[in-house]
DNA sequence: AAATTTGCTGCAAACGTTTGCGAAATTGTT
DNA sequence: AACAATTTCGCAAACGTTTGCAGCAAATTT
C-alpha cells in the first residue's frame, strides 16, 4: 500500500486533480456534490496531504525550529512544553533540537533548520558561542530569529529572557525584609551573563538594603559542588542560604538535610527557580519564579509579531514573582 | 534575499542543475575542477538543499515521529532526549509532539505525521486510548510503529517497555532482605496496566519471601494525594515505604519530612524510577532504576531493525537495576 | 436569436530535487 | 588515421501540490 494522492482520488472519480484539490479545500468553484464525492472518497482512502509538496509548492513550511541545550531541564522543558502548545494552536510544526551546550552541534542543528526551510526560529545559545554570523544570516532570508535565555550581546536581534536582575534584586529584598544577618549567596558558573547579572543585582541590593548584614558569595558549577561548599560554609553558621538556580538549590538542600538542620528554624534557604524544585520540600522553598512556560509564550508571539512583518527589535523580559514557601 | 538552490548556481556557472547536483554529492561522474568549482560557489553561497524538495523526489523522509504524553516529566524527557541523541547521530531528524494524554490531540498528532509522510513512529498512547486502529493504518503504508511505555494490549505491534513486574519484584525483594515488617506500599492510578503489573510483582514477591511481614497497599494519583495517605499511614509507624513511581516518592518525602522522620534511621523508603528525583535527598532514596535514556536506545534500535526490514514484531524489555542509596 | 453572465471544471506551469539515459568530448588502442 | 573506450556532462521526467487562466455548458439577459 502507498500513500493517497489527489492524482489517485482524481484518477478514481474521472475528475481532474485541480478539482480535486480545490474541493478539498471548499474552494467556491466547485460544486456542492462534487465536494461530496471528493471529501468521501478521500476520507475513505485516508487522503493526508503531503506537506513536503506543499511547503515546496507554496514556499512556507508553516514550521518553527527550536534550539536548546537539553530538554532535561526543568526550565527548558516548560519553555519547550510551551511553546510546542502554541505551534499545535495556531497551526505550525516544531521541530526541536538539542545542542548539547556544544556549537560545533549547534551548528548542525542550524544546517537542519535551514534544510527543512523554517519560517522561524527559536534559539538558546550556548556558553561558548561567540559568532553568532550564522544565526543572523536566517534574517536575510526573511526568517525570523528569537533568542530566548541565553542571548548574545548583539543588540541588533530579538531577545526574550527572564529578568535576571529583578528576580536576584526580589530575593535579596526579601531577605532583607526579614532582617537577616549573615548570608551565604551562591551562584553557578561566574562566565555566564545570566551568572553575573544575578550576583551584580544581588549583591547591590542586600548592600544597600542591609547595610550591616554580612554577605558572602561563592560560585559552584554543579549540584555536587554546591552541597560541597555549602557544608564548608555552614560552619559559620550563615542564617540565610540564596540560591542561584535549582542546581545549586538541590545541592543546599542535601547539605542541609545532611546536617539535620532545620528550615527554617535554623536556617532559611530561598532560591531562584522555575517552581517544582522547591516544591518537593518540606516546607516549600520560597522561591522567585522564573517561568519558562511564560518566557515560551513570550517568545511565541513575539515571533508573531515579527511574522506580522514588524521589524522593530526588541529584548523582551518576563517578570518575576515571589512564591512564598515556607523556608524564609 | 532568497534561498539558494541548484539552478541559481547551474545559471552562474553555466553547467547544467544535474551536474550541480551530481557534483555536490561527489558522483563520480563529474570531473575533479568541476566538483571543485560548484563546492566553492555552493558554500560561499550558503547553499542548503531543500528537504521538502529531496523527500517529494525520494519519498524518504528520514523523519521520525514521537507522540508523548508531556516532555515536561523526568522519565519522558529522558527516553525524548537519547531518541533525538540517536536521531541525529544516524541522520534522521524527530518530530516531537505532546498528546497531554488526550485522545483527541492524539489523533492530531498522528494527523501530522502522516502529513508529513514520516519514515517511522515512537508512541506512548494515552491511558483512555482503546482503539488504536489509526497507528495500525501506518503499517499498511509500511511505516514501522514503536510503541513505548504505556503500550495497547494488542500483541500485534513492536513495544518496547520498563520491566515493570521484575522491577516491583526487584524492589521487594530488596524490602525482604532488610528483614523489614511493616511495609507501607503505595501505587498510583489503579487503571493503569503499569500500575497493576507493579502492584501484583509486589505483593506476590513480599508474600512469598516475607510472609510474616504486614503489608499495606495504597494508590494515590497525584504527589499531594500521596502525601495526605503517607502522614495518615505513618500513624501506624510502618517501617519502611515502597513509592511506585517519582510521583509517589516527592509525596512521600514530604510527608516524612512534615513528620520529621529520619531516613533511614526512623523509616526506610525504596522507589522505582529515572534516578533524578532520588538523587535530590540526603541519604540518596535508594531505587530500582528504569531508565528512559536506556528504553529510548532500545526503541531506536528496534526501529531500525524494523527498517532494515525486519517483520518480527517483538516486545522488548529493558532491564532494571538496584541502584542503592541510604535510605533502606 | 444573439449576447452576456454564471457556475463548474480542466490545463499547464511551477516549486527544487534526483536519476536513467543518451550524447559529446577526450583519451587510448591498434 | 580510424576506431573503441572512457570521461564528462545535459535532457527530461518524476515526486504531489497549488493556482492563474481558459474553456465550456447552462442559465439569464438583451
Amino acid at each position: 500500500m502507498t500513500n493517497t494522492t489527489l492524482k489517485k482520488i482524481s484518477e478514481i472519480l474521472g475528475l481532474s486533480i485541480s478539482t480535486i484539490s480545490r474541493a478539498l479545500k471548499d474552494h467556491p468553484d466547485i460544486s456542492a456534490k462534487t465536494k461530496q464525492l471528493v471529501v468521501e472518497l478521500a476520507t475513505t482512502l485516508d487522503y493526508e496531504p503531503n506537506v513536503n509538496a506543499i511547503n515546496l509548492r507554496t514556499s512556507n513550511s508553516k514550521l518553527f525550529g527550536l534550539i536548546v541545550p537539553s530538554i532535561a531541564n526543568q526550565f527548558y522543558n516548560s519553555f519547550v512544553a510551551s511553546v510546542e502548545e502554541e505551534c499545535r494552536r495556531n497551526g505550525y510544526s516544531l521541530m526541536i533540537l538539542q545542542s548539547g551546550d556544544d556549537p560545533s552541534i549547534e551548528l548542525t542543528n542550524l544546517k537542519l533548520c535551514r534544510q527543512n526551510r523554517i519560517t522561524g526560529l527559536f534559539v538558546c545559545i550556548s556558553p561558548e558561542t561567540v559568532n553568532i554570523d550564522a544565526f543572523l544570516k536566517l534574517k536575510e532570508i526573511d526568517v525570523p530569529v528569537i533568542f530566548f535565555d541565553k542571548v548574545p550581546d548583539n543588540n541588533l536581534c530579538n531577545k526574550v529572557c527572564v529578568a535576571d536582575s529583578i528576580s536576584a534584586t526580589m530575593a535579596a529584598t526579601a531577605i532583607s525584609n526579614k532582617k537577616k544577618k549573615k548570608i551565604l549567596a551562591l551562584f553557578g558558573n561566574p562566565n555566564l551573563s545570566i551568572t553575573k547579572k544575578r550576583l551584580a543585582a544581588f549583591t547591590e541590593t542586600i548592600t544597600n538594603k542591609a547595610a550591616k548584614t554580612k554577605l558572602i558569595t561563592a560560585h559552584a558549577t554543579s549540584s555536587a559542588e554546591a552541597e560541597a561548599l555549602t557544608l564548608t560554609h555552614l560552619k559559620q553558621s550563615p542564617d540565610t542560604i540564596f540560591c542561584m538556580s535549582d542546581e545549586i538549590l538541590t545541592g543546599v538542600m542535601k547539605a542541609i538535610q545532611r546536617n539535620a538542620l532545620k528550615v527554617p528554624g535554623d536556617i532559611s534557604v530561598i532560591t531562584i527557580s522555575n517552581g517544582d524544585i522547591p516544591k518537593l520540600y518540606f516546607p516549600e522553598i520560597t522561591y522567585v519564579e522564573t517561568s519558562g512556560m511564560k518566557l515560551g509564550k513570550l517568545a511565541f508571539s513575539s515571533m508573531m509579531a515579527c511574522l506580522a512583518g514588524s521589524t522593530f527589535i526588541q529584548e523582551l523580559t518576563i517578570e518575576s514573582l515571589l512564591v512564598e514557601g515556607g523556608s524564609l
